[in-house]
DNA sequence: GCAACTGTACTATCGGTACTAATACAGTGT
DNA sequence: ACACTGTATTAGTACCGATAGTACAGTTGC
């Protein structure tokens, strides 16, 4: 699950594993998070790491913490909703700038889509 | 044209600004690029900076570098199909994203242009 | 040739920050 | 009390950005 090669810190490797998890629907509203100490000793890493990795998901809305108890899954739609506004916002920051330098968005757009139908 | 509030590096903000006057014509093909200490001292920076900057720009094909004369812009298609595209991937690995949470690709390109308008 | 300008290269240092780790502290439940 | 949970603090390491100084090398105009 971590990937050690990539330059991509591993709390954060740790963090999108798991948006992804929740986010397809893998683990479910209430599902108990691994406790930052088992998860560490299976990664091979520091509970610190695995702890940035939980306050990263918990700042975002995808996890709940209950001190003694452990980190659970926060559910519902209004993850779905951010995520999708997320990427919303990375689209019209990328069409703002293409429009600063003049580019036909239209072309630009249908050119991509394109793309990835492959 | 350097905002030390930034937290972008000021060898990258250079660069920046001056890609930017390129790309959009402010700046033509063979136009001599102010020298690495002159634009020091009017930036109250190092010339290791500006020269870091010139570098870049130049490993990114948007000056050319002549020993002993200076640094000059290089102009011509190559540069703005080169930002098409890159702007292009972007596009496209947001879209992939997108495409991945199963969302409706054409309903978001549509509400991103939507707020581009305003 | 010399002076004054251009860029280039290399080394050293300082400060800040990101990441990970080690250790100790604190709450929960049986 | 014990075994589990998360939390906080501190420390070490590594890297990056910026600065500084120095020396070298090509171009131009006088």
């Amino acid at each position: 699950m971590i990937d050690y090669q990539d330059s991509r810190p591993i709390y954060e490797q740790i963090a999108d594993h798991y948006k992804r998890l929740i986010l397809v629907g893998a683990m479910n509203e209430n599902d108990p998070m691994p406790s930052v100490r088992s998860l560490a000793v299976e990664l091979a890493t520091n509970p610190n790491t695995v702890q940035k990795a939980y306050a990263l998901l918990e700042r975002e809305g995808y996890i709940y913490t209950v001190r003694g108890k452990g980190n659970f899954v926060r559910g519902g739609d209004t993850l779905v909703e951010n995520h999708k506004n997320e990427i919303l916002d990375k689209l019209v920051s990328v069409l703002r700038e293409a429009k600063e330098f003049s580019l036909n968005l239209k072309e630009l757009v249908d050119e991509a889509l394109g793309r990835i139908e492959k």
